[in-house]
Parts: C-alpha cells; sequence; structure tokens
DNA sequence: CGAAAAGGTCAACAACGTTGACGTATTCTG
DNA sequence: CAGAATACGTCAACGTTGTTGACCTTTTCG
C-alpha cells in the first residue's frame, strides 16, 4: 500500500488525473443534458432513447436482436415499446421471411425524434471540436480509444 | 428542422461526431468497470462510492453538505452512510462548533478503498495519456474542457 | 424559554427492471 | 403431418432505489 514514488516522471501526475475525471463527467452531462430534456417533455425514458438509437443506426431490427443489443429482458422491452409504437415514433411489421419476427422501424416522425436527439449531442461536440482545433480534435480521439480499448470495445 | 446542409466545410463530419458519442461510452465504461467490481464484491454502490469519493475530496463535510452535493434526500443518504459507518470506512463525529453536525470523514480503511478505487481510474487514464502521448493528452484536455464548458462546470 | 436547524427514522409510494410461468402464432424437423 | 422449437406478448410477484411526508431528538440562538 506504499504509495511508490516513481521517479520516473509520469506524463501526468496526479492532479492531472483527478482532473481527468472530473472534466469526463461533467462533459458527459452536458452532452446527456439536452437529449434528457427533450425526452422527459415526451414522458420518455432512456430506455425509449436506447431503443431509437439503435432503431435508428439498424432499421428492421428485430424485437429479440433489439433485446440482446440492449441486454435486457423482453418484458423490460415490451412496455417502452409499445409507447413509442402508440406514439407513432416506431413502427413494428412482420417480417417477410419469417412472421414470427417483428421487425422495428423508425416512423419519419421517430427518425425526426431521433435526429433531433442526436444533433444535439452533435451540436456539442462539433462545437467542443471546432473551438478547441483540429490538432486537438485529433489528440482527444487518440486519448479516447485507448482509453476505450481497456473495455469491451465493439 | 430542415437539415441545413451546410456547405462550409466542418471540423468534424457526422462519422466523426457519431463516433465520438461511441467511443465516449466505452471510455467511461472502461474507466468505471473496475470500481464498479471492487464496490459489487464488497456490496457496496455507486452511492457508496459517490460519498467516498466526496469525503475523500472534503474530509469533515457535514452530512447536510454531502446531502445538497450528491442532490439526494437524507433518507437515502442515511442508510449507504450507516453501511460505510458499519463497515468501518467513515466516522462521524460531532462538529467542535456545533454539535447538531456531524462531520464525515474516511477512517484509515475507507481511505484505503477510495485510493484503490481512484487508483484503477488513474491507471487507465495515466496509461491512455502515456500511450496517446502529451501532445494528444493537451488536446484531450482542451476537448473536455470545452464540452464540460456547456455544462453547469464547477 | 421557545423557535429554528441538523439529523435520524418509520412508512407509504413510485419507477424500473428481473425472474417465473403461460399463451399464441409460426416455422422447422423427424 | 405431428411435435418440438422459435419469436413474441403478457400477467404477476419481487427487489432495488430513491422520493415524499410526518414525527422525534439534540443543540443552538434570539
Amino acid at each position: 500500500m506504499s504509495a511508490k514514488k516513481t521517479t520516473a516522471k509520469p506524463i501526468a501526475d496526479t492532479a492531472a488525473l483527478n482532473e481527468a475525471w472530473r472534466v469526463m463527467h461533467f462533459a458527459l452531462r452536458a452532452v446527456i443534458a439536452e437529449p434528457d430534456r427533450i425526452l422527459a417533455a415526451r414522458g420518455l425514458t432512456r430506455m425509449h432513447h436506447r431503443i431509437l438509437f439503435f432503431v435508428a443506426h439498424t432499421p428492421g431490427m428485430s424485437v429479440g436482436e433489439l433485446q440482446t443489443t440492449l441486454d435486457v429482458t423482453k418484458q423490460a422491452l415490451n412496455a417502452p415499446l409499445r409507447q413509442l409504437q402508440t406514439q407513432g415514433l416506431i413502427e413494428l411489421a412482420k417480417a417477410d421471411h419469417d412472421a414470427r419476427v417483428r421487425e422495428i422501424r423508425l416512423t419519419t416522425e421517430g427518425a425526426s425524434l431521433e435526429g433531433k436527439l442526436t444533433g444535439e449531442q452533435h451540436k456539442l461536440f462539433a462545437a467542443a471540436f471546432a473551438a478547441a482545433g483540429a490538432e486537438a480534435h485529433e489528440g482527444w480521439r487518440t486519448v479516447m480509444r485507448e482509453l476505450a480499448r481497456g473495455a469491451g470495445m465493439a
């Protein structure tokens, strides 16, 4: 447990590391804030957001695939899914190849909402990248990729 | 609502912005993973972590201050607080100036755990920064600060 | 002394997700 | 073709968390 005083000059000191964590939080909060408010205004939650997000990127996704992707039970998925359908944001249609499967896709309105949510996030990222400059952007990506490498990257 | 097709060359394209969001998630997950496991092994939750974290940075904090800081009710705080106390990770002592106030501080063991948790995160950050280089680190900070600026920075 | 502040605690709720158990089409297979 | 398996849907019982409300104690302060 001894605080090994590495004589080798570290690239980042403790203060910087602490700041890294703090800044990470604030940044995340900033990026999530607006989308969250928009969702809440419609009585939607993060689960709905996740659904919209994945369906937007993989139109025609089946309920089962979505379930696996989000790692939740079908029961947990069922309610939000129907609410989105009721609100006319998504559509469920039997698959041609297999009538048991229900393919999910966004309606025009659903795509619009998803775009708005994503757009809010993009705005913040774009602004930050623009303000920081292309070089900083490159550095940011590099660091983030390194960090992400430690997890179960997709 | 119209997707304004800006002809002005953006510093980041849609693909990059999408990636930014994804990478952000993975990075966060990576940084949280280990601490979470350590906590879970002791039957502790994120709330406990948050408490340890703030108390570590502000020793002698009062229950009320902590409550305000974490933005939860005293009832929600009470249970985790006592569990931490029972596990000998924190100590509650009456304040000299005001016997109504209970000052919270980490015990040696508590500080040790907090240090371990923080240490795990620092390890990842340090590794990422080291691998990415000082320049990338600088860029990373710049972008993160810009992003965080949009939120209620502390 | 009496009001106010800092805490603690019991109890009723509400949100969210989980497991378990069935029920219904639909497709696949021996 | 009959039965097993698949993809979903749904009712129900829980467990976890955090919230609000009400009440009580100790301590401070006008």
